[in-house]
This record gives C-alpha cells, sequence and structure tokens, in this order.
DNA sequence: TATTGTTATACTCTATAACTATA
DNA sequence: TATAGTTATAGAGTATAACAATA
C-alpha cells in the first residue's frame, strides 16, 4: 500500500468532512447575508455558473441528484422570488429555470464569499502552488469522476 | 475576481460532489464486501487510523460531528460485534471504544477499498503531479481546517 | 458545578415509487 | 410508449435539548 496515497485520501478525507459541517455552510451563508440551505445554494449557484436558464433535469444532472429533489427546491426558490419558471417552447412537457435579478444577485454573494474564503485560506501560498493545486484539483476531478462513471457501470452491469 | 481561484474551488465543489453521492458509498462497500452506512465507516476507519481505543468525545470530536450522533452509531456497531466499549480506568464517566478483531477487519477493507478507487483514478499520472497532489492537498486540509476555525470564533463573538 | 456520555426529538438532505402531461 | 417533471413517501444523516452519572 502507497503511504503517500494514503496520506492524500486522508487529507482529502479531512477536507470534505470540512466542507460538510453545517457550521461551515452557516459561516457562509452568514456572510452572504442569505438565508437558505445547502440545496438551494446549490442549485443558484449552479445556474450563475451555467450563465442562463436550464431546465429541472440538467440541474438534477449537473448537482448529480435525482429531479424531485431539484422539483421541490426550485418550487421554494420560486415561492421566494429567487427564480422563475417558463414553459420551455421547443418541448412543452419541460421548464426552463431561470434566475431573477434578486436570485442572480444572492448566488453571486454565495460564489463570492465561498471562493473569498478559500483565497484567504491559501492567500499566503506561494504563486506557483496555488497554480499547481487549480490544475491538479481539476484533473482530479475530472479523473474521479470518469473513473467512478466507469467502476458503477461494472457493478451495475453485474 | 481571481480566474484561477474560481476554476479552483469549482473543481472542488465538483470533487466533494461526486464524493457525497450515495452511489459512490454504495460502490465502495460493496467492493470492501461490508453493509454499513456512511457514519459507521468512518467511526471504524477513524479508529483503525488512530491505532487504538479512543473516547466517545474524541470519536465525535476527530469527524466533525456531535457526541450523541457517535452515541448512536457506536451502540450499533457494538451490537455487531464491530466494536467494544470499555470503562475508562481513569475516568469513570468515559468509555474507550476499540474495534473488535472483526471491527478492524472491516475498517481495514473500507479503507484499503478507498485508497485503491482513489490511486486507480490517478494511476497515469506522473510520479511528480502525484506528489506534488499529496503536498497541497495535505496544505490545503490544514489551511483550511485553522481558516475556518478563526472564521467560526470570529463570527459567534460577535 | 463542570464534564462525559446517553436518550429523546426534530430538522436537513436525498432517494424511490407512483403519477400527470406531453411527445 | 417513452420522456419531463411533479407529488408523496421514506430513509439516511446530523443537530439540539434534556438528562444521568461521575469528577
Amino acid at each position: 500500500m502507497d503511504e503517500d496515497l494514503s496520506k492524500t485520501v486522508a487529507a482529502f478525507r479531512q477536507l470534505v468532512t470540512t466542507i460538510n459541517r453545517a457550521k461551515t455552510h452557516g459561516m457562509l451563508t452568514e456572510a452572504a447575508g442569505v438565508q437558505l440551505d445547502r440545496p438551494d445554494v446549490q442549485i443558484l449557484v449552479h445556474l450563475l455558473d451555467a450563465g442562463g436558464p436550464r431546465r429541472v433535469g440538467a440541474i438534477a444532472e449537473g448537482l448529480q441528484v435525482e429531479s424531485p429533489h431539484v422539483t421541490r427546491h426550485v418550487s421554494s426558490l420560486e415561492r421566494r422570488g429567487l427564480l422563475t419558471r417558463v414553459k420551455d417552447p421547443e418541448d412543452g412537457r419541460a421548464w426552463q429555470i431561470a434566475l431573477t435579478e434578486e436570485g442572480a444577485d444572492a448566488a453571486a454573494r454565495c460564489r463570492r464569499v465561498t471562493v473569498e474564503w478559500f483565497g484567504a485560506a491559501i492567500s499566503d501560498w506561494p504563486v506557483a502552488d496555488r497554480a499547481e493545486l487549480q490544475r491538479l484539483l481539476s484533473k482530479l476531478s475530472d479523473d474521479l469522476c470518469v473513473h467512478l462513471q466507469s467502476r458503477l457501470a461494472d457493478s451495475s452491469v453485474r
């Protein structure tokens, strides 16, 4: 068993644990000045990142959750005026979910606060290390997702 | 707003999303040949990493959760024979939680499967990149945790 | 009186199944 | 008949509060 690899996984596990704490989310939403639960924030920021309206199914796929989960939060966010549902002109079954001005504003604040928090934590890193972190994390994200897909495909075939 | 930094955060978010999927946990436990939920696995592997018995409070602190959560899962794992509770000889209020042979075995399989999965995903990386990943992830984990502590302290003072 | 752990309870997050409407 | 989305339901995960026993 590779010793370095074990350390990498341990560090990663620690990181995920910290991110998932309720207190971490509370700190970020307080700083962003919003009262939104985690799925709410994920959906809003996803729409902001997408740069335009998206279907419920596309949001669910992007966030890797099932669509009923998205439906419930979209309904709640619509009631609060943070996004709107518009009939898809090309498919009568589908909806396009779009951020309102207020929703885009909240999403932008959440995203900014997160990036700032992350940035502050590594602010004293050498520039080269920060660049490497970006390159390696992106690569890791891609490779781990692809690898997981094939593993999941394997076990479902069996 | 730093463009590289945004990319780093986006990659990181994607990674956390993938890790947290129910299917990912299902794939890993199937490969390890165990039927344990996520908190169960976390507690067992934590005890294995610790290298010896630990108190409920210490486990809770290590996993960054509240102690009642640990109590419930420890009780269930004890009933299943994967760990034992022993009175702390130095403090009558406390318990030392220890892995049984079977528990240590299950923990080792879970940990090994996770590390192997992770390792397989980056198996074709250059050696230098893997070393850098380990170094940078460890540093990131430390810095993000420390930085979060100070942020949490700030907001609770206010 | 402070601390360790447990019990009781409730809330958050997410999945599955059954259904409706359109394609 | 297949697909997009919704409604209904259930389960996993975690926190808070109240309590017990010991320090």
